[in-house]
DNA sequence: GATCCGTGGGT
DNA sequence: TACCCAAGGAT
């Protein structure tokens, strides 16, 4: 067991701290979410970034902040249309909790995001690290926040062994964080520990010969810098088969289905679906009866256009791609509904599901 | 503490 | 190909 203090000590604290924040504020990108320091903006771009890449991030951001420049614009927004920003980004109960987060920010704080450990700790989906970096971030508190990035870095230069896939060493690197920390701009050294894993301290062949800090880091001095972090690996995936169909009527409309408020995709849109426990024999006309069990739907399903894998981060979906027709009496509802293919690009729809679509319009035009 | 929750890019 | 990973949080 490294005791955390002792290692924060076998370093130059202030020629640290210089030397880290004089290199970001020289090297630092130019994104987005960096023009000012709007709690707001800070906060968005926070959850965006959450197990997220940057690139990814920078037009999903830009595109937010135009739909929802404010906290009131965002509160007042409806929820499929804040899905449909976030559409593609992935993990979407972020968006839903942010939602949620705002309004309450809205009526509890008159709109003015909380600058207290506790009260910003409380909201919904801000969680150790989210709190830290807006408080460091738009506030300029010293704070921890650590991420997967300040974890490698620290557990370089520190030389500290301990398994940062367990949520339990977290506290361990904020201790850390807390000696190290500058009081005069917690917000640049922050930054600037995540910004050096990204562009120096990498998970794999780091820059060591390029990185301000080398000659404070103990993995480095002990030639040990490829050997941390220590992470354990986590589990397989598991495989679920799925039969989907788009379903159109004589109008040419197309049937899309809002799937539940909780769990995997939780109030995205999707075609109908039912998922295949075992092999089937007669594929075609099983899977017409599975339509109609479960989702009370009545139609010829004319035959398979293809086949579609999808690869979450726990689970993998294959998916048989049916096309059929759906009965003119058909009665829409709050979840069922019928859209041209103009209206479709109103809803949110996973990838996988958006896959399946782009293969649809490609059989179209076969 | 273990599992659930997305997606796209890198090696 | 088959991993691994990226500014995590909720349950």
């Amino acid at each position: 067991m490294i005791i955390e203090h002792e290692n924060s000590e076998k370093i130059n604290i202030n020629a640290f701290q210089d030397d880290l924040i004089s290199w970001f504020k020289a090297e630092q990108r130019d994104l987005p979410w960096r023009k000012d320091q709007d709690p707001y903006k800070v906060w968005v771009s926070e959850i965006m970034l959450q197990q997220t890449r940057v690139d990814t991030v920078i037009p999903y951001f830009n595109r937010f902040i135009e739909w929802f420049p404010t906290i009131d614009d965002l509160a007042n927004a409806d929820e499929d249309k804040v899905l449909k920003a976030w559409e593609g980004l992935g993990y979407y109960s972020r968006v839903r909790n942010l939602q949620f987060a705002v309004k309450e920010v809205r009526e509890k704080y008159n709109g003015e995001v909380p600058n207290t450990p506790k009260e910003i700790a409380e909201l919904k989906g801000v969680g150790p690290y989210t709190a830290g970096a807006i408080l460091s971030i738009a506030y300029g508190l010293p704070e921890p926040a650590v991420d997967g990035n300040v974890m490698r870095v620290l557990s370089r230069i520190l030389l500290i062994w301990e398994d940062i896939a367990k949520t339990s060493s977290r506290k361990t690197f904020e201790q850390a964080v807390r000696d190290l920390i500058s009081h005069e701009d917690p917000s640049s050294f922050n930054q600037a520990l995540m910004e050096l894993g990204a562009l120096i301290c990498t998970p794999t062949s780091p820059s060591c010969l390029l990185c301000p800090v080398r000659e404070h880091c103990q993995a480095f001095f002990e030639g040990v810098h490829e050997e941390l972090p220590v992470k354990t690996k986590k589990k397989k995936t598991r495989d679920v088969q799925l039969a989907a169909t788009v379903l159109t009527n004589s109008a040419g409309k197309l049937l899309i289905h809002k799937r539940p408020s909780n769990g995997l995709l939780a109030n995205l849109w999707e075609f109908p679906n039912v998922e295949i426990y075992h092999n089937l024999q007669n594929e075609r006309e099983e899977v017409a009866n599975l339509f109609s069990q479960e989702l009370h739907l009545n139609t010829q399903l004319d035959r398979i256009i293809g086949q579609i894998e999808h690869v979450f981060s726990h689970l993998v979906w294959n998916i048989k791609v049916y096309i059929g027709t759906l009965s003119d009496d058909f009665q829409e509802s709050e979840d069922w509904k019928l859209v041209s293919f103009k209206e479709i690009e109103d809803f949110a729809f996973p990838v996988s599901y958006q896959k399946m679509f782009q293969m649809y319009k490609n059989f179209l035009e076969e």
